[in-house]
DNA sequence: TATAATCCCTCTAGTAGCTATAGATACAAG
DNA sequence: CTTGTATCTATAGCTACTAGAGGGATTATA
């Protein structure tokens, strides 16, 4: 049985944070102190820790809440937890070409050694996609 | 003097944006047509496109005030539009190699071809930390 | 046992950057 | 003049938290 502070400390999520999952319903409301504080067992750790990962991850929120129902449910087929961890991997590479044409572009603007406003590329470039050397 | 949705289509931007982006300051509240709708000049929609293609570049709307109006004053020196960028350069290139360690991440857990979520990686991974190849 | 330091409670409101909705009005084409 | 589309304002909602106010609980030390 530990506090909020304690599970907090352990899993690297902020106080705030956890009341705010079992607002959520992400996970379940513990029980209490007889002060009326949260005190939390091994499966609400395990639960938070997994939560964690998974926002680690880059998981919305509602994508977690399926993974976890999976988790409860080990004799399921696991093709539904394949399609979300799949649909997210593709979002994850599109965000990478998307940031890598990106750095392109900024380091292309932030290397312009003119010392005014007016001949600078960083704000020319802004003002006119023209000048841009790769699609975005 | 083209209306809101003309300005919408060229700029790509939504018009409920457009709104958005008059309201927060960004941009000058246009003349109105006799029942007052928004009627916009060239210079609306050139200031419209700086935004745009900022917000494309990634840059929050705070950066790119300063930046226009850093563009309001070429004579100015540009150190601090160089300072925006870079800021931003190194932001963009610690996405890219977070991402990158996810991408791996995911490949990784996406690839198990269990069929049941007892024995699946995806679950698996998610609910033990230790299972993971890299740093995140 | 008293007290101070720290922890925790609920509730509300704020953040970024939009997006959606409702109900009313304006404008353009036929 | 009618019909259909475009636009108006105002308000609320979205994700995933974070911050603050005003109070009570727990723990460590004197």
């Amino acid at each position: 049985m530990i506090s909020i502070g304690q599970l907090s400390k352990r899993t690297g999520v902020k106080i705030p944070t956890i009341r705010y999952y079992e607002q959520m319903g992400l996970i379940d409301a513990p029980e209490r102190s007889v002060g009326n504080q949260r005190r939390y067992t091994k499966e609400g750790l395990s639960r938070l820790s997994f939560i964690r990962h998974s926002r680690e991850l880059g998981f919305p929120l509602e994508d977690i809440r399926e993974l976890l129902e999976l988790s409860q449910h080990p004799e399921k087929p696991c093709g539904d937890a394949h399609g979300i961890a799949n649909r997210h991997l593709n979002d994850v590479r599109d965000r990478i070409a998307k940031l890598t044409r990106l750095e392109g572009e900024l380091k292309r603007i932030a290397d312009c050694d003119s010392d005014n406003v007016a001949a600078c590329a960083v704000i020319e470039t802004l003002a006119d996609h023209k000048l841009c050397e790769t699609e975005h």
